[in-house]
DNA sequence: AATCCACAGGAAGCCCGGGAAC
DNA sequence: GTTCCCGGGCTTCCTGTGGATT
């Protein structure tokens, strides 16, 4: 390292010293973060509020179905409205309960009444009891006072294709047996063609009101974003370009504005770290680009080691790079691995499984093909960079 | 038109480790 | 201790299938 003279020591205090901080208040960047008001939701909140109403007046509010993809502003709305109603529930003096769950996390009709039932008084254990005496116990705790309940299930789809549709069916019915309670449940989701896997009888009784949350366009993106960094950053650090161009990349993703405030706040650290005073256009590409890197080196640092040698065993067959590589060369290459490194070897049919869970994940491209009279199978190839993955790979194992 | 490949992917059930209750 | 539950990873067995080849 060079010696430092004197006066480049001096350029470094000044510069400290003049350095202008890039944010405000970071949380207020956060898309976990839910602002005061939420621009271009005008009217799915007043529909929202317009149904939630009900219990303030003491009747029963009809159950909710929301669709809208990531980023739409689904949850933020929710919260936004149900906390108002809270609030309002509280003045009134009005007993009104919402409980939120997220149901990627809590995935099971006995996670979902084991996070449920504390929430009024009952305590349950995490895992050991009869499905059905959670069930019995919540029921017993919503049902010793006067209430109203709402219950907002976040990404519904995720329960129902894991955990079935029996607690859906449950939680729609469970007013006919309740003394005291009523309940209402707001359902969430992405995929909108999630209803076809339920239950008719589900269904129309969930579905008894519907919300659309359409994806933002790259101007309200825009807003969105305007309207945060007013608070979340110093004046004058965005470069003209900045949003706009935050703005057009989360708009070819969907209109997803997690993703445009991510892509803000990332440029915006990058641009910090650089202890450049202003966010520029390029601050945002280098996001882009982290962001992606981020995700892949964490998701497959993580990843179970049998999924590991599934993996690896695909690279091995890109890098020889035969063509098109296949779900049986992929298992040859795989139990080969497994011999070598004397791991455990698992059946085709749970290695197909954990090739699909890489596509998902979206570390590899599969897709089914079919080639004639050669068979069906799956046409595989490496979704990023080989050698960043080889290298993620090489650390772990 | 019939055949037939190389799998896809659903269903059922096993085993195990978590824990509770008795 | 034994016996009961749950969920996740996994195997076994299975039926289904798009389209080149016969």
């Amino acid at each position: 390292m060079e010696e430092a003279s004197q006066s480049q020591l001096e350029d470094i205090f000044t510069s400290l010293l003049t350095k202008k901080p890039i944010f405000r208040n970071r949380e207020v960047m956060r898309h976990t973060y839910t602002p005061d008001n939420l621009p271009h939701r005008e009217k799915q909140i007043k529909q929202l509020a317009s149904i939630l109403v009900a219990p303030l007046r003491g009747e029963l509010s009809s159950n909710i179905f929301i669709f809208g993809k990531t980023g739409t502003g689904k949850t933020a709305v929710v919260k936004y409205v149900t906390n108002g109603l809270k609030k309002m529930g509280e003045e009134m003096e009005r007993n009104i309960d919402v409980s939120y769950i997220n149901c990627e996390v809590i995935d099971t009709q006995y996670r979902v009444l084991a996070n449920l039932a504390p929430e009024f008084g009952a305590e349950v254990p995490m895992t050991g009891w009869p499905t059905d005496q959670v069930y019995k116990l919540f029921f017993k705790a919503i049902d010793s006072q006067e209430r109203f309940v709402v219950i907002v299930l976040d990404e519904i789809d995720k329960l129902v294709k894991k955990g079935g549709d029996d607690i859906l069916y449950n939680l729609t019915r469970i007013n006919n047996d309740l003394n005291n309670a009523k309940v209402s449940v707001i359902g969430i989701s992405n995929d909108l063609r999630f209803t076809e896997y339920l239950d008719p009888r589900v269904r129309s009784s969930l579905s008894q009101e519907e919300l659309v949350f359409p994806p933002y366009n790259a101007l309200e993106l825009q807003d969105i974003m305007w309207q945060r960094a007013k608070v979340g950053l110093e004046p004058g650090v965005l470069s003209d370009g900045v949003i706009p161009l935050c703005a057009a990349l989360a708009a070819r993703e969907h209109g997803d504005a997690r993703r445009a405030l991510d892509l803000l706040r990332i440029a915006g650290e990058i641009a910090e770290r650089e202890e450049s005073p202003k966010i520029t256009e390029n601050h945002v590409r280098a996001a882009l680009d982290k962001i992606e890197k981020d995700r892949i080196v964490e998701v497959v640092r993580t990843l179970p080691t049998q999924s590991k040698l599934v993996l690896q065993a695909i690279l091995i067959l890109e890098q020889r790079g035969e063509g098109v590589i296949t779900t049986g060369e992929v298992y040859a290459c795989y139990e080969n691995l497994c011999k070598k490194r004397s791991f455990e070897i698992l059946t085709q049919r749970r290695v197909s499984d954990l090739i699909s869970e890489l596509d998902m994940l979206g570390i590899i491209n599969a897709r089914v093909i079919s080639k004639g009279r050669y068979g069906r199978t799956k046409e595989i190839r490496m979704a990023s960079s080989i050698d960043r993955i080889q290298q993620i790979l090489n650390m772990g194992v």
